[in-house]
Parts: structure tokens; C-alpha cells; sequence
DNA sequence: CGACTTTGACCTGCGC
DNA sequence: GCGCAGGTCAAAGTCG
């Protein structure tokens, strides 16, 4: 533990800056070869990562396949997938293609009742007692009133992994840290936050890779119910800009959006040198089973288009009415 | 003083 | 039933 805590303090006191972004399962209208080229065509059953979102097919085991996670990331291994996923996701949420196109909304509903039941349970007894010795365990063992049977389920989530020193990516939306654990056979914690904006569930975790510490891995559950901040401080142009001009020079950046993240990842490719592109196509060799194939040409080639980010990560975009 | 982080305890689900 | 690991809570601490 505190072997831990050591090295994200070290972390920590690293530079905000980031020398490449690695994506990842983007698959959604991705044309077949890219699919290939990134070992991803497990993933093609979906014919959308919105349909991977929206009904609850995240399917981690695919991904781990496809980012060979098996060593890099044992968390996300098809076992522990289950329960990650929730448990089973209600018998089994992961790996069939649900049609529960509400499963999202449904699981924020059902967080939600929970809380609610916990604060009626904590204000009842603040209420009664008044005394500040409340135990814990007290209020915490009223906190599953849950029917037999009844599993929780999860938000949609996604996950790609951006080869960078900071743990936590900028990504234009404000995030509360709520929690922080060990990774089961990895030297680095993961971190567990939640955005900030009233009423808004979305989570993130963020954990590095043990076998790439340079690589980080996060994993984005929910979706925004809100625009992003920086977006509203019309700074969101992180996006369009994106769209629009080239982007800032990765080694000048601070941090970045998310979505731009999508958007660059070719540009970046291309503006890197040399060693750094090399030493990319090693990361990502380590968890996409990515050939020499050269990053550049291929991500040049593919730039996706709007529609295509949309998909991705809605919750990154602006509304366009 | 509010927002945020840290951190130990607790909860949950799964496999054995 | 038990132990393990992931996930969450919330008090205490820190920072601007």
C-alpha cells in the first residue's frame, strides 16, 4: 500500500504533459481493415459502439482479447468481467448483446433509490440519536436493501489507453476522486472519480498499466448529462478546433480533451518523432497485438469524421441541434 | 470556507 | 460459508 501511495505521489509531481494518446475501441463504423489492423474484429458483432454503449455490450473480455489485457491488465480479465460489469449485469449484462437499450438510465435509477434509502436511513438515525457515535456499520448495513436476486447493474462503459505520465487526463470535465485501490498483481492503484456536476453519475477509473507504466488506462462509465465545462467556458473549441485547425503541439500541451484525444491520435502520430512513434508502436504492441504497420499512415488515412466521434464518445461532443 | 484528495472501512459479487 | 478482489463511502486532511 504504501508502495503505492509512493509512486503516485511520485506521479504526481511529474509534468502535466503527455507524449502520445492511444485509443482504443473506437470499432464503431471503423472500416473492416482498421479492425484488423488494430485486432479489434472480435468487436465487429457490434454494429456500433453506441449499441456497445447503450446496450450494455462493453464487452471487456473482447477487449481485453483485443488489447490482449490478459497479463497487461489482469483486472479486466473475463472473470473478474463479470462482476465488473455488474455482477453478471443481472445474469449476465457482459458478452450478449442486450437489447435493454435503457440499462443506463436504469442503473442510475437504481443507484440513485439506493442513496436515497441511505440518507433516509442516515437522517433517521442522526435524527434519533443525534449521537456522533453512530457506528459505521450501522448505517452502512442498511445500505443493501435490495431484493433477493436483484443485481446491480452497470452504465455503459468504455475504455481506451493513452500513453501518458499523468494518471489523470484532462478532459475537459471536472472529477472528484472518491476513491483509490490496489490493482490484484499490479504495482499501481487504480483511481476512481466521479464528475462533479449535480446529477450527473458518470464515472471514471484510471489505472496504469503494470506492464507499460506508461501507458493509462481509463475507463469512462455513464454518460455526461451536461456539457462539458470547458466547453461552456467556450473552450471547447477543443473539439472544433480540432475539427477545424491543427491541433497544438502535443509537447506543448498541458492536457487534453478526451475526444480531441480521439482526434489526435493520427496528428499526433505524425508530429512525434521518430523514437517516440517507435516506442508507441511498442506500447501498443504490448496490449492491440499491433504490427509494425505505421501508425501514421493508416491513422492518417482513417481521420474520422464527426459523426464518427459522436458515436464514440457522445458525451465529449457538443450538442449540435 | 468550499472544493478536492486521501485513506481505512465497509459492501458486493464471485469462485472455491 | 469463506476469502478475495473490485467498488464505494465518508471522515479527516489539504489546498487555494
Amino acid at each position: 500500500m504504501s508502495d503505492n501511495r509512493d509512486q503516485d505521489l511520485h506521479r504526481t509531481r511529474i509534468p502535466r504533459q503527455f507524449d502520445f494518446g492511444l485509443i482504443h475501441p473506437n470499432h464503431d463504423h471503423q472500416p473492416p481493415v482498421e479492425m484488423d489492423l488494430y485486432g479489434l474484429d472480435e468487436l465487429s458483432n457490434y454494429t456500433s459502439f453506441t449499441d456497445c454503449l447503450r446496450g450494455t455490450v462493453v464487452d471487456y473480455g473482447a477487449l481485453a482479447r483485443a488489447f490482449d489485457f490478459s497479463e497487461a491488465a489482469p483486472q479486466v480479465d473475463e472473470k473478474k468481467m463479470k462482476s465488473v460489469d455488474g455482477g453478471g449485469g443481472g445474469g449476465g449484462t457482459t458478452r450478449q448483446n442486450s437489447s435493454v437499450s435503457s440499462s443506463s438510465t436504469e442503473a442510475a435509477n437504481e443507484e440513485d433509490s439506493r442513496r436515497v434509502e441511505k440518507d433516509q436511513v442516515v437522517a433517521a438515525v442522526e435524527g434519533g440519536g443525534g449521537d456522533d457515535g453512530v457506528e459505521k456499520s450501522k448505517i452502512k448495513a442498511v445500505n443493501k436493501p435490495r431484493k433477493k436476486g436483484e443485481k446491480r447493474e452497470r452504465e455503459p462503459r468504455f475504455a481506451f489507453m493513452t500513453k501518458s505520465e499523468v494518471d489523470h487526463l484532462e478532459d475537459g470535465y471536472r472529477w472528484r476522486k472518491y476513491g483509490q485501490k490496489a490493482v490484484k498483481n499490479s504495482p499501481y492503484p487504480r483511481s476512481y472519480y466521479r464528475c462533479t456536476s449535480q446529477k450527473c453519475t458518470v464515472k471514471k477509473r484510471v489505472e496504469r498499466s503494470f506492464q507499460d507504466p506508461t501507458v493509462v488506462i481509463t475507463t469512462y462509465e455513464g454518460q455526461h448529462t451536461h456539457q462539458s465545462p470547458a466547453t461552456l467556458r467556450g473552450n471547447a473549441g477543443l473539439l472544433g478546433h480540432s475539427m477545424m485547425a491543427p491541433p497544438p503541439r502535443l509537447s506543448t500541451m498541458r492536457g487534453f480533451n478526451a475526444a480531441e484525444l480521439l482526434m489526435q491520435v493520427p496528428i499526433t502520430a505524425t508530429t512525434t518523432t521518430t523514437t517516440t512513434t517507435n516506442n508507441v508502436n511498442q506500447g501498443f504492441q504490448g496490449y492491440m497485438n499491433l504490427g509494425q504497420t505505421s501508425l501514421h499512415e493508416h491513422q492518417q488515412l482513417h481521420f474520422p469524421d464527426y459523426g464518427l466521434l459522436q458515436d464514440i464518445v457522445p458525451s465529449f461532443l457538443p450538442n449540435h441541434p
